[in-house]
DNA sequence: TTTTAATATGAACGTATGTTCATATATTTG
DNA sequence: CAAATATATGAACATACGTTCATATTAAAA
């Protein structure tokens, strides 16, 4: 029936696109898709960039609650915490867009 | 197998993500999905915007292809044309997060 | 053919976001 | 314990984004 706005989900839905709606974090969430968990080092390399921002970028996503991390020895091991944001990527894989 | 990252893909995956990752753009997707097509007026007024604003809104998210429009008369309605969208939201409808 | 209604447009502005860089912290190893 | 390795942190900066406001465009109605 979609009578009204309810504010507090499309706030919480939008919080959650945010958060993941960059092309590395959206890189992130593929290698711990494929997995279980893994160091920061390896996802740095894999993803091509500076350790500090990949850094950032996990910080930013375990804050929000879309992933966790556990150390082991000199290696913090980051992990998918939120599963259902594969769901997303998985839903946008074959869309067709125009990319500006 | 996920051996090295695929930059047009996530650039792409994350191109729509942020293109809807907004309440309002939330909102407006979860109207046009029960409803076919909508006029720009009852829109704003779903949404409880400006005209303007809601006016901007929808510009934005035609131009990048969620969206379509046509005019009848003085009315211009808009319709879902990324009709993937709607899983996304849908995905994250029971989720729980924490907000900030 | 002036007025009203519906919508779009564009400049201006503040805030949020992504990135870099330099440095700090923690853990292991020699 | 000193050095090396792995990771985090925070300031600084540029750019992107959301919003407002004033005005333009289009179509219908009076």
């Amino acid at each position: 029936m979609e009578e009204q706005l309810d504010l507090d989900r499309v706030e919480k839905i939008a919080f959650v696109l945010k958060t993941i709606a960059h092309p590395m974090r959206i890189g992130i969430i593929d290698l711990l898709n494929e997995h279980e968990k893994m160091s920061v080092n390896d996802i740095t390399a894999y993803l091509g960039l500076e350790q500090s921002l990949t850094s950032h970028h996990l910080a930013n996503m375990k804050m929000k609650g879309i992933l966790g991390s556990k150390r082991d020895g000199k290696n913090i091991f980051y992990f998918l915490r939120m599963k259902e944001v594969t769901e997303l990527v998985k839903v946008l894989e074959d869309v067709d867009v125009i990319v500006f």
